[in-house]
Parts: C-alpha cells; sequence; structure tokens
DNA sequence: AACCCGATCAACCGCTACTTC
DNA sequence: GGAAGTAGCGGTTGATCGGGT
C-alpha cells in the first residue's frame, strides 16, 4: 500500500497556531463534532491539514484537556504504566484522564527518564543498569522469588499463548491485546498491583473501566498485533486466559492456569512489604517490575 | 547586557493499522 | 484479496524560555 499525504500540502499554514486559529477550530467542532479530520480544515475554513487540525484538538484544545504539571501520583503511574507497556504512550494516556499522549511522552522524555537513570535504571527496560553495580545473585530473597515466578509464569503463558492464539484467531471476534490488559490493570488485580506504590486514587480514575472511557486514544492502540516493545506483551500475555471472552467485565474470571494472575496477587502490596526492596536493591533481576519496586523511592 | 546552553513543549513527519470499496 | 483512503501513534524537531556565566 502505498503511503498517501495527509492533505494537499500547498498553501497550508505551518507552525504554531494562532488564536483565531483556535477559536475557529473550538467553534467548528463544538457545532459540527470533527467528522472527517481531512475535510475539517476546508470546511471550517481553516488553511491547514487535517492532521494538524486534529492534533491540535487532541493536544491543546479538547476541553477535558487537564493542563498545568503531573501530580506525583500521575508520574508513578506512568512509570508503573511504561513499565508494563513500553513506549505506548496512547494507551499510558488513557489511564491518566485529561493527560495526551504527548503530554506524557514529553514528561517521560524530559523529565522521568532522566529520573530513572538517575537511580540506576534503563528507562527502556526499566532494569537496573550494569554500571549501577547491581549484581544478579541467586534468588533468595522474597523478591527475587517472584521474579523468578515471574518469569517462570510469562513462559508457561507465553507457550499457552502460542497454542491458544490460533484457536482465538479461527473464532473471530476476539477483542485485542490491550483490553485484556486494561482490563486487569483496572480490575482489583490491577489495583493490588498498583498499590505497590501506592497513591491518592481519586486523583486519578485508573478504576474506571476502560470501555466506558472516552479518550482520544481507543484501548485497543494499546497493543498493536506488532508490538515494537515486548515488555507490555509479555505481560499481556502472562493475563492471557483470563476474562478472555467476558469484555468490560471488572473481575477476573477464574482460569485454570492463571499463574500470572496469582502472581499478581501474590505480590506484597503494602508499604512495609515493599520497604525491603528500599534496602536490598543490589539483588534485583531483571524485571518490568523493577521500576515499579523503585517508585517506592519517589 | 549579551551570550550560551539546557529544558520544555507544541507541532510536524513518517509509518502502521484500520476501514472502505 | 487487494488497493486506496483515513486515522492514529510514536519519534523527532524546532521555537521559546529561563538560568547561568
Amino acid at each position: 500500500m502505498g503511503r498517501t499525504p495527509c492533505c494537499d500540502k500547498k498553501g497550508l499554514k505551518k507552525g504554531p497556531w494562532t488564536p483565531e486559529e483556535d477559536e475557529i477550530l473550538v467553534d467548528y467542532i463544538k457545532k459540527n463534532s470533527h467528522g472527517s479530520w481531512r475535510t475539517l480544515p476546508k470546511q471550517a475554513g481553516l488553511l491547514r491539514c487535517g492532521k494538524s487540525c486534529r492534533l491540535r484538538w487532541t493536544n491543546y484544545l479538547r476541553p477535558d484537556i487537564k493542563r498545568g504539571p503531573f501530580t506525583p501520583e500521575e508520574e508513578k503511574l506512568v512509570i508503573q504504566l511504561h513499565a508494563i507497556l513500553g513506549n505506548r504512550w496512547a494507551a499510558i494516556a488513557a489511564q491518566l484522564p485529561g493527560r495526551t499522549d504527548n503530554e506524557i511522552k514529553n514528561l517521560w522524555n524530559t523529565h522521568l527518564k532522566k529520573r530513572l537513570l538517575s537511580m540506576g535504571l534503563d528507562p527502556k527496560t526499566h532494569e537496573p543498569l550494569p554500571s549501577y553495580g547491581f549484581a544478579k545473585q541467586a534468588p533468595a530473597s522474597p523478591t527475587t522469588r517472584h521474579m523468578a515466578q515471574w518469569e517462570s509464569a510469562r513462559l508457561e503463558a507465553e507457550a499457552r499463548l502460542s497454542r491458544e492464539s490460533m484457536l482465538f484467531t479461527s473464532s473471530g471476534g476476539v477483542k485485542s491485546d490491550c483490553d485484556h490488559f486494561l482490563r486487569i490493570w483496572n480490575s482489583e488485580i490491577g489495583q493490588s498491583f498498583r498499590n505497590l506504590a501506592p497513591f491518592d486514587e481519586s486523583t486519578t480514575t485508573t478504576s474506571q473501566s476502560p470501555c466506558s472511557r472516552t479518550t482520544t486514544s481507543s484501548s485497543s492502540a494499546a497493543f498493536p498485533k506488532n508490538s515494537k516493545s515486548s515488555q507490555g506483551k509479555e505481560i499481556v500475555m502472562a493475563f492471557h486466559g483470563s476474562d478472555y471472552y467476558s469484555p468490560c467485565s471488572n473481575h477476573v474470571e477464574d482460569d485454570s492456569s492463571d499463574s500470572a494472575l496469582q502472581l499478581l496477587l501474590d505480590f506484597p502490596i503494602s508499604d512495609d512489604d515493599m520497604s525491603f526492596l528500599e534496602e536490598n536493591i543490589g539483588s534485583y533481576t531483571e524485571s518490568p517490575v523493577d521500576a515499579v519496586s523503585m517508585l517506592s523511592k519517589f
């Protein structure tokens, strides 16, 4: 399939938007909704391409945009989600009402990445950097046992997924991976997971079902079929088999091999449980949850 | 005051996924 | 099934600002 230009670039304005342009766009969308972004600029009388209009609307003009600095709780959530989802900014943004993918991306690149680096964590993998002096040790502590269990569960789930994937694809109507993860994330299981680094839920609506949420990013964007990052995929794989045919349910159904979910439940969730991580930082092994553990240091 | 430099963030670009025909 | 059209995502860029010298 050939690449198609998003618009006729001749005579179209680029660069920063003026207040007048903003007003025209907002007025038009309020009256007509955006409809087709491609045709919107012409109909609204804007010398912009549809793509630019969409971006301006979703990143800046939307009425539900939350302006202002990120709260520490939001930052924690971004890091937690990034540890699982990787650079899926839209998927992360879907869990932070009022925040845009662009905003979160900027936050990550300008603040959080550096913060992880300063803590000796690789911002890409959330694993300890070799230069930070973390030595891999035998899994003796509860933490490292969990890591080993995670890996074991992941491998098990991955194998099971490969067996089941053909079944699912042949049966049709299967929801995308993201929905499974987000359901889990928004369920009590996810709640327990988020409690690793407790924060005031009143500041977020992460418990809200993604199925009922209206965001700029559909939840289906969370896990593209050929995900570039394996981090989120691995976690999602571990969740496969649970609740597969009950979209939007807010609890996890029983599953014969839900060891991964059990691990989530089994994970320490109180401050006290996590405190030893701070003391035993050197015992971390590779796992996406390393960064989550480190959150307690924020 | 002038310059430099790093931080920030809005906007653009290129690509992929999805939808329609 | 394949081509064309469209929307959305993530990476990158560039303008702007503020602090330091």
